[in-house]
DNA sequence: ATAAATCACGAACACCGTTCGTGTCAAACG
DNA sequence: CGTTTGACACGAACGGTGTTCGTGATTTAT
């Protein structure tokens, strides 16, 4: 079933529409409604489905960090392969099977790193929202760049030409502003998340 | 005139048409395309005119932190003060005035901490990021709240009734996911993304 | 073989974003 | 002063949407 609809999403998620999920799958709009509740349903349904793309930690191999890294990318790459779908799961907080799998490898491996259970709970929480946050943002720059212009030199050329008088330090930042590839920034920036946290332990009331 | 839109999600963004815009307007659907090229044009106004609320960071007092915590928190309660709109601002990365503003008095801020250009440039990247994200969560929260149901105990009974055996990490984390206000978590997850930013220097190429 | 449950789907409803042609009305110009 | 220009307003229409409902068809259980 899910399996049918992901095939969707080569058209983005404003194509999604009902009557086309079902053509797709040879059959009336109306025929969804028995294995679905909503639009929003069948969103996020497909969610779930394409967090199942995840691996579950115990087949991660490497150091602890190696393996907190693999896993919040691999959740980046699972909402960002479908375009839309990583602003479904930054609308609620799915309480989906799948992404209580996650949920609870990531505490396996949180504990794993030694850490306390507060800061266990919340570290959970801010990295399953980087993950999506950071899911989205790669989604809407594949979607851009495969449609249509050259996104990188445009948005050199966005900042080339900005005011310097009203944005004097964005005038000043601009070969840093496109410095670096995407895989790069991702990096430090999960490298920034882990180092924080490590430095930050919550506590135990 | 966005002062008359945004008057408008009180209903949330779903109810918010443009039919319905012209309306509070006392005018028909078709004049709006005078001001605004599309519905999604005229969210992105709708949100630039909610970021105008973040304080600039000229005003703000106390240390370098406090006055870095409170630019993020801006960003986080303007995005979240109107459901929906955080998600826009997730799923493009807007190039509006008071966005460039909002980056312009970052970069600022970051560069009197002492942090390198690069580091200042990925740090504006992932603290923005964070914040839009933040708002997100924010925003759905608040919105879930108010309309109907105790959100907290409700999911709390959620995680009670989860079957331990395969969830079995999340059902001993019991007591600790529910644990701490929304502002507590919010105020550790910014102290984390400092931290890390602090400890880890993206370094000059 | 009959009853019951499940699934399919055409038609309809109310609504949506957007476009187009026409209308209004005020300022600019001769 | 009359007339032309331009900006703005808007009713009507188009093609599309999510969702519901009634009615069939088809499988399953008795």
């Amino acid at each position: 079933m899910q399996a049918g609809l992901a095939i969707l999403d080569r058209s983005g998620i404003v194509e999604l529409t009902m009557r086309r999920v079902a053509q797709e799958l040879d059959t009336g709009a109306a025929s969804l409604y028995v294995y679905v509740k909503n639009r929003d349903d069948l969103l996020l349904a497909m969610l779930d489905e394409a967090m199942g793309s995840v691996p579950r930690t115990a087949h991660l191999a490497g150091t602890w960090r190696e393996r907190v890294e693999a896993l919040i990318e691999a959740i980046v790459h699972a909402t960002a392969s479908h375009e839309g779908l990583a602003l479904v799961a930054l609308g609620t907080i799915p309480r989906t099977d799948k992404v209580l799998l996650i949920f609870n490898d990531l505490i396996g491996l949180l504990r794993e790193g030694g850490l306390d259970d507060r800061t266990i709970s919340w570290s959970t929480d801010l990295l399953y929202m980087h993950a999506t946050a950071a899911g989205a943002e790669l989604a809407s720059y594949i979607a851009r760049s495969s449609n249509e212009h050259d996104v990188v030199s445009e948005a050199s050329e966005f900042f080339a030409a900005l005011p310097a008088e009203r944005y004097p330090l964005i005038a000043g930042m601009h070969d840093e502003i496109m410095a670096g590839s995407g895989d790069e920034r991702d990096a430090w920036k999960l490298r920034v998340l882990l180092n924080g946290i490590l430095a930050t332990p919550a506590g135990r009331p």
